[in-house]
DNA sequence: CGGCTTTGACCGGCGC
DNA sequence: GCGCCGGTCAAAGCCG
């Protein structure tokens, strides 16, 4: 395998974020999301959706088919090379929240990698075909690719391996993690016509950092409620309404329980998701722990790009603008 | 009883 | 071509 752990790449952006102490208090002691690293490992600052996008608001958003972000080191690949990390800058970047098709579509033309600009083309099939596949051929074992669709991942500190993000997930297996004594755990969505799958690894480097990798999109409602976990801060905003003129998916909640923390301050506040008609459904936030911007700044960007502007840097969303 | 976790085996991709 | 490794399957066991 490529040593090129998402670790080595993350650790840079997680001591800075690490600063950050999201309201996750329950079971976890600080949350905060890496989005920087983990997101752009593509190299390319500008190809990246956000992670929004990603996990399935990207289809709210974009008619464009998915793409990108198989930055993710391929866990899986030795493979697969790093993005062409030609271009990693220091800051958290790539979360680049196109609200428009057009952006969309230049990003897709940026996708970095061949091999990612390849699977992206196809991605949004290649699970079905995957699953298919797979029974065609006698189907077991078999519908194992590499790349099935957007992927994205970010770091969260938490004692729990396992966040609840809204979601059910069903554990179906677990993989010792080279040069890591922590061993990978492999979740699938419990829904029958959800192929959303993540992973979930404590970091060699920093075992109080848990990396989550997503993995395709939930095509059905949050749960809201998974495992009655009540106690638990749930960090799903409401599905987003459908936005500008394509609802793809009936509704998903983020399932990203760092996401989610970010994007509220706090567990509280969660229900305070508004929906907005042509802009991406996202609360506007300009307290979250990532701004660093002013709050001016970062409502000027919100307006164009939603709430996911605040998550990012400004120099990543100049990026995104370029 | 249903759902989930655990765990070993298997499969396919990729590097050497 | 071989071996390594990541990812998945599926049986068995556990728990509510």
């Amino acid at each position: 395998m490529t040593e090129k752990p998402e670790e080595e790449m993350e650790a840079s952006s997680t001591v800075a974020a690490s600063s950050i102490q999201p309201p996750f208090s329950s079971q976890t002691s600080s949350v905060f999301p890496f989005v920087g690293d983990l997101f752009d490992a593509d190299g390319g600052d500008t190809d990246s959706l956000g992670f929004l996008e990603l996990l399935g608001l990207r289809d709210l958003y974009h008619t464009p088919p998915p793409l990108l972000f198989d930055h993710l080191p391929p866990a899986a690949g030795r493979g697969a090379e790093p993005p062409d990390g030609g271009n990693i800058p220091a800051t958290p970047s790539s979360i680049s929240t196109s609200s428009s098709t057009e952006a969309a579509t230049a990003i897709r033309a940026l996708t970095t990698s061949p091999a990612a600009a390849a699977s992206a083309g196809d991605e949004g099939s290649e699970q079905q075909q995957k699953t298919s596949k797979a029974e065609e051929e006698g189907g077991k074992k078999k519908g194992q690719k590499r790349q099935k669709g957007p992927r994205f991942a970010f770091k969260t500190r938490s004692e729990v391996d396992h966040l609840e993000d809204g979601y059910r997930w069903r554990k179906y297996g677990q993989k010792a993690v080279k040069n890591s004594p922590y061993p990978r755990s492999y979740y699938r969505c419990t829904s029958a016509t959800c192929g959303v799958k993540k992973r979930v690894e404590r970091s060699s480097e920093d075992p109080a950092v848990v990396v989550t990798t997503y993995e395709g999109q939930h095509t059905h409602p949050s749960p809201i409620l998974p495992r009655g976990h009540a106690h638990q801060p749930l960090l799903i905003p409401p599905p987003p309404p459908p936005p500008i003129g394509l609802s793809v998916l009936p509704s998903m909640g983020l399932s990203l329980p760092i996401l989610g923390s970010y994007l509220h301050p706090s567990p509280a506040t969660l229900p305070d998701f508004r929906p907005a008609a042509a802009v991406p459904p996202l609360p506007p936030l300009t307290h979250n722990a990532f701004s660093n911007r002013t709050a001016a700044e970062a409502e000027a960007s919100s307006r164009d790009h939603g709430l996911l502007q605040d998550l990012i840097p400004s120099e990543i969303r100049k990026s995104d603008e370029l």
